[in-house]
Formats: structure tokens, sequence, C-alpha cells
DNA sequence: ATCCTCCCCTAC
DNA sequence: TAAGGTAGGGGAGGAT
């Protein structure tokens, strides 16, 4: 390369650099909660879910008393017999962020208003004023214009140049749902949420109690519910979703409808096949090239030519609908089956590391939201947008993705985690398996699914049980052969060491210097999908003889179990090319805590410990730290420590420091079998 | 048949 | 500038 193209080279890597700190990429350090605190999709995903989960508390904690349904006592009693006939209905908030926000703009009221980041036509003029943020939520003034949620604010400035704009208040947002779902679950708790602004209430037990006429109550329950919320919302009932569903739209805004059982065919005879739910973009442009555009014209075709057009499933459910049947029960308690965290705007790299700095963010905020939710995770996937060939590189929305290809990978894991380094590991090998890039991608998301059933197996079984699963369903397989990385084989304070007494004074090269092998960057465990060869260190007890033991057995063989010692551990074999796992970054948050193990002077100090008694949460500090290791893949210092701490107390022969020890084993070997997802050998307990 | 992976679609 | 997330249902096509 020539000087000149050095130069160049490296003016242009400046103002990439400079560039990168200004205009708020992925590549800023604070993009990721940035972003996810102003964005309305996330807002409106991770509420709608929030409640969901809010009912299934409600629920499991209810005392069995509905305070509201007293005031229903006033009510004038149906002339219908309710009690074989499902009542369900829906509530909806009537353009719900915007009736928030006008709370605080009340001045606003009656006229076209949207909710969107853009701070309007304040300082320009209407005619030249485009805007490419989008309108989150609008008034019904300005739906009259032509305008639709998640229309530019550009776009929508044409079609209604008096058009205002309000900033989002989430927190706000938030607070006024929990008001909304407050008021109901006094009446009941019979409750399907669908997003902070809407839900699906089945009224039939609440009709049983209190058998009043239902578009009494209803009105009833709107009143309260615009006088707790200031927020007006519309009802529908019939007797599925469907209908209820179909009824809120009748009801719009600001109302109430029934449908009845009677007028339902005739109903539905007439609704636009586009405005069923469920029924989107995609599907009603296959409809318009059948030439089908009303129910009606849905209820008589054979059932096989939908089924050839949408799918077996769908082209039947098209179908019901279109009569007007519905056989999903409402759901009340929501079972979680996938958690995922996906960035697509604001993704501009030029490097490699910025990607991997960034998915290691991504891995953290999914690691806290599985732990937030008390679950871990077998299989992670990874999806990825990237610049579609013909697309430009600059985007017409700032920082959109663009037009782009999505694709995934995913790999399942040998064991459930929640781990973050766990995560960031595997996600980069998925990434890597793509080869894109950096500079390309435009979008960059993680799930994590087969979440952990709320069983309260140990690890251990569970690790038995899917090793029992392996080996009928698999031949045994050839071992594969591997570059391993040696701990040196010394005289042996790791040769088996006999669970009796007698064990020979290891020898001091034990911990010298020299021994200390490079720290071990990565170690994945992943099959099918994964390149990554998986040495099973594990060999079982005949796990076919275990399983038909009675579980408190097992569990008893389980807590004698030990792992057969080996004096070289091997690790996968990592090629050059790919990411290593444990950047300099991500040792750092682990940095105070094993500040003990990396400065040099550690061994007096924990040596002096164990001399005296064990207190001040010694041992829970080393059994902390010693599990930390793990978990920063610092395994030769895990080794170093373990064998000195080992040796020292066994030539100290003292039971509690025995105790403590063992306990610090079993920690290491489960933050093993999470992080590295298999175990490796550590000496013995005692 | 039944599973799995990689999509696509929809809803808020 | 602008903040294009998230979860679930389901299908195609291949592996078992």
């Amino acid at each position: 390369m020539s000087l000149k193209a050095l130069n160049d080279k490296f003016k242009t890597d400046l103002e990439a650099s400079a560039a990168d700190n200004k205009t708020g990429t992925a590549v800023d350090p604070n993009f990721l909660q940035d972003f996810l605190n102003n964005s309305r999709l996330h807002h409106i995903a991770t509420l709608g879910t929030g409640f969901k989960y809010h009912i299934n508390d409600l629920r499991k904690n209810h005392d069995g008393k509905f305070p509201s349904r007293e005031e229903l006592k006033e009510l004038k009693r149906s002339e219908v017999i309710h009690q074989s006939r499902e009542v369900v209905m829906h509530i909806d908030m009537d353009c719900f962020f915007v009736s928030v926000s006008l709370k605080k703009h009340p001045h606003l009221r009656g006229q076209p208003v949207a909710v969107t980041h853009s701070k309007g036509r304040n300082d320009t003029d209407a005619k030249d004023f485009h805007s490419y943020a989008e309108i989150a939520s609008c008034s019904y003034e300005a739906r009259a214009k032509g305008l639709k949620n998640g229309m530019f604010v550009g776009a929508a400035m044409k079609l209604c140049p008096e058009l205002k704009t309000i900033p989002y208040d989430f927190e706000e947002y938030r607070q006024t749902a929990f008001t909304l779902y407050d008021t109901i679950s006094r009446f009941t708790l019979d409750i399907e949420a669908v997003s902070c602004d809407e839900l699906y209430a089945d009224l039939k037990s609440l009709l049983i109690d209190c058998p009043v006429d239902v578009m009494e109550f209803i009105a009833l329950l709107r009143k309260e519910i615009f006088d707790k919320t200031g927020c007006t919302c519309s009802v529908g009932v019939g007797a599925n979703r469907l209908q209820a569903r179909m009824a809120t739209k009748e009801a719009k805004p600001n109302g109430q409808f029934s449908l009845l059982e009677a007028d339902v065919e005739h109903y539905m005879h007439d609704q636009k096949i586009r405005d069923l739910p469920g029924v989107g973009p995609n599907t009603a442009h296959q409809l318009t090239l059948l030439k089908l555009e009303t129910c009606g014209q849905l209820q008589t075709l054979p059932l096989q030519l939908l089924q050839q057009t949408f799918g077996k499933k769908f082209g039947e459910t098209l179908q019901m609908m279109s009569r007007g049947v519905d056989d999903k029960p409402l759901v009340f308690e929501q079972v979680r089956k996938s958690v995922s965290v996906e960035v697509n705007y604001g993704i501009r790299f030029n490097e490699n590391r910025e990607v991997h700095t960034f998915l290691k963010q991504v891995a953290e905020e999914l690691s806290r939201r599985l732990k937030e939710i008390g679950k871990k995770g077998k299989l992670l996937t990874l999806r990825i947008m990237v610049r579609a060939k013909d697309a430009s590189v600059e985007t017409r929305k700032f920082m959109g993705h663009g037009i782009a290809e999505k694709v995934s990978k995913s790999v399942q894991l040998l064991a459930s985690t929640d781990d973050a380094i766990t995560i960031h590991g595997n996600v980069l090998k998925l990434l890597a398996a793509f080869s894109i890039p950096p500079h390309e991608l435009r979008g960059i998301g993680v799930q994590m699914a087969k979440l952990d059933e709320e069983k309260k197996d140990s690890k251990l079984l569970e690790m038995f049980k899917k090793v029992a699963e392996k080996q009928s369903a698999n031949p045994p397989q050839p071992r594969i052969k591997l570059e391993p990385v040696i701990v040196k084989k010394d005289s042996s304070p790791n040769k088996k060491p006999s669970p009796t007494k007698k064990r020979g004074r290891p020898s001091k090269t034990a911990t010298s210097k020299s021994n200390v092998v490079t720290p071990i960057t990565d170690i994945f465990a992943a099959r099918k999908n994964s390149n990554t060869n998986v040495k099973r260190t594990v060999e079982m007890i005949d796990p076919e003889v275990l399983a038909e033991l009675p579980p408190e057995i097992v569990d008893e063989i389980l807590k004698e179990y030990q792992m057969p010692d080996e004096d070289v551990e091997e690790v996968p074999d990592v090629s050059v090319d790919e990411p290593a796992v444990v950047d300099e970054s991500s040792q750092g948050d682990l940095k105070t805590e094993l500040n003990l193990f990396l400065q040099q002077d550690w061994r007096p100090k924990v040596g002096s410990w164990i001399e005296s008694d064990l207190g001040d949460g010694r041992a829970e500090q080393l059994e902390h730290d010693a599990a930390n290791l793990v978990r920063s893949r610092h395994i030769s210092h895990l080794y170093v420590v373990m064998r000195f701490l080992h040796r020292i107390i066994n030539d100290q022969d003292n039971g509690e420091w025995k105790r403590a020890y063992n306990g610090i084993v079993d920690s290491v070997l489960a933050a093993m079998l999470e992080t590295l997802e298999k175990k490796l050998s550590v000496p013995a307990k005692f």
C-alpha cells in the first residue's frame, strides 16, 4: 500500500470513528438502552406481555372476591338467561396513546393529533416538511383525513397540514393501562390481555354471579374506566372472541355494541375479509388476486381452494371466521415460550469488533430479561437483516434498515442457560457462520426459546436425562479428534484423589507459573448446527438403569456421584478466524471480583484465611469468586486456585474448611454446567 | 408420522 | 434526522 493510500485510509478511519461518536449508531455504547427507551414498538410489546403475566399473578393471588360486583346489584336484571351462553367482551381503548397524551395537552382536543417523535412543523413550512418519523397513534379527527397509525409524518402532513404532534409519554401509558386492568379485575379475572390497551373478558361467570343486563353492565364499566383513566374505550360483545372483536369495530369510537347470535351470519356476510383478525396486508393481497373481498364470498367457497392458497390451518380458519365461528378459547394463564431482543434500527458497523461489542450488550439484555422471569432457555436463535444486493447504502429513513434480507440461524444448547457470556459466545458463533461483512448488517436480533419447564429437577438429573435421550436416540458416537489444550501433567495433585485420607503431598510445581496455560477463551458446547466438536467429558452410569430407579434414589446417587478425574483437560478446537468469546471488555465486568485471583500475592492471603477459622463470609467469598472464574472462562486460574485450596485445606485438616471446599466444588461444577455446558474435572471433594 | 430449522405472517 | 420490537402460530422441506 502506498503512503498516500495509507494516509487516506487513516483519514477515513478517523472520520468514520468521529462519525460513530456523533450519529448514535449501534456503535455508541449507550445506543441499546437509549433505543429501547424510545422505541414505541418495544414499549408496546413489553407492556403487552407485562399485562398478560400480570393477569397470571392476579389470578394466582386472588382471594375469590370481586369488590366491584357489589355495584352490579343496582342494575336491572337480565331478561336473557346467560347461564348456558358464552358471553365474551372485547375492550379496546380509543387511540390509546393519543388519548393519554391529550390529558396533558387538553387544548388539542378535537383537533387532528398524532403521537410521534417528530416535533412537527413548528419551524418549517408544511409543504417542504417531510419526516420519516412514524405516527404511533392518531386521533379520529386525523383519521378522518386519511391518516393511519404507522404512517410517516411527512406523508401525514401532506394529507393534513394542520396536524398537531405530541410526544410520547410511555410512563403515563403504563400507569393508565394499570388503572384500566385494575378497574376490570375488580369485576372478573377471566381476562385475556391482548396489549396494554386491549383485552378480552369472559363474562360467563360474572353473569351467573350477577344476572344483570350485559349492555347496562358495560355502560357502567365504560363510565368507570373513563372516570378513572380519563380515556374512552369501545366495547364489543359476542358469543366468541371473533364476534366480540367484530362488535368492537361497530362500537368505535367510544361506544358499545353487542353482536347477537341470530344476527351473526347476516352480519358476517357483508364484512370485508381484510377486517378479520389475522388477515394482514399479505393475505389481503392474495385475496385480491383471487378476487375475493367479502366474508360472504368465503362462506360458500370450497374449503380445498382456500387451503391451497393459504395452507391447511389458515384456510380452515378463514372459512370458519367468515361464518362467525371461532373455537379458540380465551387464555387466562399465559405460558412464556420465548424471549427475544431485536434491533433493526441504527445498525451501522464498520468493524467486527463493533459488532461483537454490540452483541455483547444484546446478550446481556437477553440474559437480564431471562433472569427477570426466572427462566433459562435451550434454543438460541440469531436473526439478522442484511442490506439487500441492490439496495442503496443510505436508507430513506434515517438509520433505518432499508430494503434488507432477513436470515436466521439457531443452536440447541446442551443445557438451558440465562448466562450472558454463554449467550454472547454462541451468538458470535452463529453470526460467524454467515460471514457477513459488518457494514452490510442492518438488523440484529437474538431469541431464546425452549424455555425451562418449571420442574425442580437438579441440574445433574436433567443432564442424565439428556444423555439417556441422546443415547437411546443415537448410536454411540466415535470419539472426535480434538486438539487438546494441555494442562501440563505434573506430579499430580490432580490425580484421582481417593476419597480416603491418604493423599500424597502435591508437588509445588502444581501452582508454578510455567503450568498456567493460556486462558481458555472458547468452549462452545453446541450440537447440530454448530461446527464445534464437543467432547463429552462426563462418562455416565448407565442412564437407562438410572432412569428405572425412583427419583429419590436417583438423587441420592447423583449426590454421591463424582466426576471422573482427569489430568488433562481438552477443549474444542476453535478455528482461528472465529471471534474470541471473551474479549477484553467482557472480562472487565468481573475484574473486581477476580482481583483476588489475578494479583500476585493471593496465596499467602488465602492461606492465612484457611489457617484461621472460616468466618466473615470468607468461604462464601471464595465460592463466589471461584464460580465467577468459571463464568469468565478463567479456567486455568480456576485450576490453580482449586489445587491450592485442596492442598492447603487437606494439610490443615479443618473440617469446617473441608465442608466449605466441598461447597466450592459444587458451585464450580454448577457454574461449569451452566456456562460451559459441561463439567471439567476439579480436585475432588473431601 | 414426527421432528427440526428457517422462514413468513400477524398483532399490538 | 429518529428510536422499524416482540411473541405466537404456522408452513415448507429436509432429517429421522
